[in-house]
DNA sequence: GTCATTTTTACAAAACTCTGACAAGTGGGC
DNA sequence: GCCCACTTGTCAGAGTTTTGTAAAAATGAC
């Protein structure tokens, strides 16, 4: 599955420049021209990365990035600015960004960049088979075989179930957004309704909680996601 | 505990300064000034981000790039380096550098670009969370969980109160226009009426102020907006 | 084809946001 | 100080969006 990258830059030749290359390097490219564009792509699709430029028309960079902050914490944002000098870097650091590339650039470094901020946004995703085994209220759940017994009876977990769950678990305490469930659970390229996440939560309640309509270890968090507590 | 920094650097007054100030951001930091004894530091302790500078006596900072690449994948290395030619930048980040600065670099650009490595190498650890946590009077809001502790009680808020607390903390101390919220919060193209912010604010002050008549901490401006004090 | 799993559809229920009405407050001009 | 025009505070629903739930349809492995 390729990595997905939103490249937002206005002036036409260097998108096209710059989107042939990162497709060359086997990224999925997604190209917008303006800032406001840039956002509805966003909201609308799954990232590994943006790739920014600061000056843009409707709304500029920093704004356009701290409006994804809003939306996703996590996300690796790429500058490009045409001012050198350090104080736009400190700004773009300051609304959130995690690298900064001064115009004009060597194709080479861009490269490069990209390739080290989408390892980060790989890393914990896919990787990290650490958890095997975990308990919770009554329940238990074993992520090698996918048997679990539950406050209701056992069971087997599905793949997904088991996928979903173990999301949820790693990321205990914390809600997880819907955005990252389908990223971590169905991949990129996939768009399940929203309603088929609903349907999982509803399996886990109805297998792990006692009391269905209280539930104590799956919360849903409106407008968010889900967040599972112990 | 403190995220620790090996930093490699064979200008002394460099070395002492950097360290100085990396230790006033509440960094642990090792401090070595030349190659081989960085790599020997490595082997022997546990680090979560590397500063290297290239040029160092018996061995540069790019061997010792690629032999700490050799033992750990994931470890952030940021490159600090004289000649400023992209070239010098295409090596370091072949050698498997996560970041570069060119000296000489501005103190604070330094040190946000360590508060993003050392955030990504964080990333899944247990931390984080604190920075995302703000106290006031007797109040305490977790921005990651949306949790909030107010002394009339505790809360969930939603996502719309999340960001626009954010925003006026953020701002703290200065008014914030009703359009800035607009803006910010509900963004360009949606424009609910001014009397959605007071009611907002109106459950802000339910919620953290103790006499809701002389709000200690979410003034209203007239004519302009909000201000959050602390 | 059959079965288990996944996804969609449809509707109900819940939660949140927004509006409109009116009360209360504020500052300027006199 | 007093009135006026305007801004902000407050509240009760209406309106909208999001989530819960179950059943039907689609998918995919065997």
């Amino acid at each position: 599955m390729k990595p997905r990258i939103l490249l937002v830059e206005d002036e036409e030749h260097l998108l096209e420049a710059v989107k042939m290359n990162l497709e060359l390097e086997d990224y999925e490219v997604v190209a917008v021209a303006d800032g406001e564009l840039a956002l509805l792509k966003f909201k609308d699709q799954r990232f590994n990365l943006i790739i920014l430029d600061v000056m843009l028309p409707r709304m500029d960079g920093y704004q356009v990035c701290e409006q994804i902050r809003l939306l996703d914490m996590d996300i690796p944002i790429l500058f490009l600015t045409a001012k050198g000098d350090s104080n736009d870097k400190i700004k773009g650091f300051k609304v959130g960004g995690d690298d900064y590339l001064p115009k004009p650039f060597n194709l080479e470094e861009l490269l490069l960049r990209v390739k080290v901020l989408i390892k980060h946004s790989l890393k914990g995703t896919a990787e990290e088979g650490s958890l095997k085994n975990y308990k919770f209220g009554g329940n238990e759940v074993n992520f090698l075989t996918h048997e679990a017994k539950g406050v209701n009876g056992d069971l087997l977990l599905t793949k997904r179930e088991a996928m979903l769950l173990k999301l949820l678990i790693d990321k205990k305490g914390e809600p997880v957004s819907r955005n990252q469930i389908l990223q971590y659970v169905w991949g990129y390229d996939v768009y399940p309704s929203t309603r088929t996440i609903d349907n999982f939560i509803l399996s886990f309640r109805k297998y792990f909680e006692e009391d269905m309509k209280e539930p104590q270890h799956f919360h849903s968090i409106r407008g968010i996601g889900y967040k599972f507590t112990d």
